[in-house]
DNA sequence: CGGCTGATCGTG
DNA sequence: ACGATCAGCCGA
């Protein structure tokens, strides 16, 4: 299997662009140790910077935590959902205009015998199933906010393309405040896997 | 300053 | 259906 990072040129498009295209491309994490997690992206959301209610950028709120999104596109946006969960954002677009993709869910493409000793009350797939839990079972966490996804450390990689047949969109998940933006179908998840989050 | 809120999840 | 739990945002 390969793991060659993407080039920048993928992230420096649309993020609902970006959002589609990222299904079923490779999540991968090197551990300080060297061991390796990598999950394959099913299920993503799109935000649309300042024009977009549900964007932690809406209405052009540029503060210090949302400066991450106003950078070049391919670098990690993470960030602390409740006081409790991580969420892993993938930044798209160009400096300036706040764009980024939530990474909703994973599949597992190895089992690791680690997230079984972790999280034993879980099933498999709901390992890396919603966003918090993803963060959770990779490792991810505030630390990486702002990394480049091409760093040694955390990077995306090439997967299975995943026919646009196959792709469905929906309004977003948890953002019944964000007015005029709640039915926009900016989330996208793999037709038929059981590893997508919440309700379809 | 102090009050409020959330791109969630686990339990009941 | 609800509580956990806190960084960050906003208003004063």
């Amino acid at each position: 299997m390969k793991l060659t990072p993407l080039p920048l040129r993928f992230y420096r498009r649309d993020a609902e662009t970006v959002a589609r295209e990222l299904l079923g491309k490779r999540l991968c994490h090197r551990l300080e140790d060297g061991r390796l997690l990598t999950g394959s992206i099913v299920e993503t959301e799109a935000y649309l910077g300042e024009k977009d209610r549900a964007s932690h950028a809406w209405n052009g709120r540029r503060t210090a935590r949302t400066e991450t999104m106003y950078g070049d596109g391919g670098v990690a946006y993470v960030y602390l959902i409740y006081g409790l969960y991580y969420c892993l954002n993938v930044v798209a677009g160009h400096a300036g205009d706040a764009d980024a993709v939530l990474i909703r869910a994973l599949k597992s493409d190895i089992e690791h015998n680690e997230w079984k000793e972790r999280f034993p009350r879980l099933k498999p797939p709901q390992w890396l199933s919603g966003p918090g839990r993803l963060c959770r079972a990779m490792q991810i966490d505030k630390s990486y906010n702002g990394l480049s996804l091409r760093s040694d450390r955390l990077w995306i990689a090439g997967g299975d393309d995943v026919a646009s047949a196959d792709i469905v969109s929906s309004p977003r998940i948890g953002i019944d405040y964000a007015g005029e933006a709640v039915d926009w179908p900016l989330r996208f998840y793999q037709r038929d896997e059981v590893a997508v989050s919440g309700r379809r």
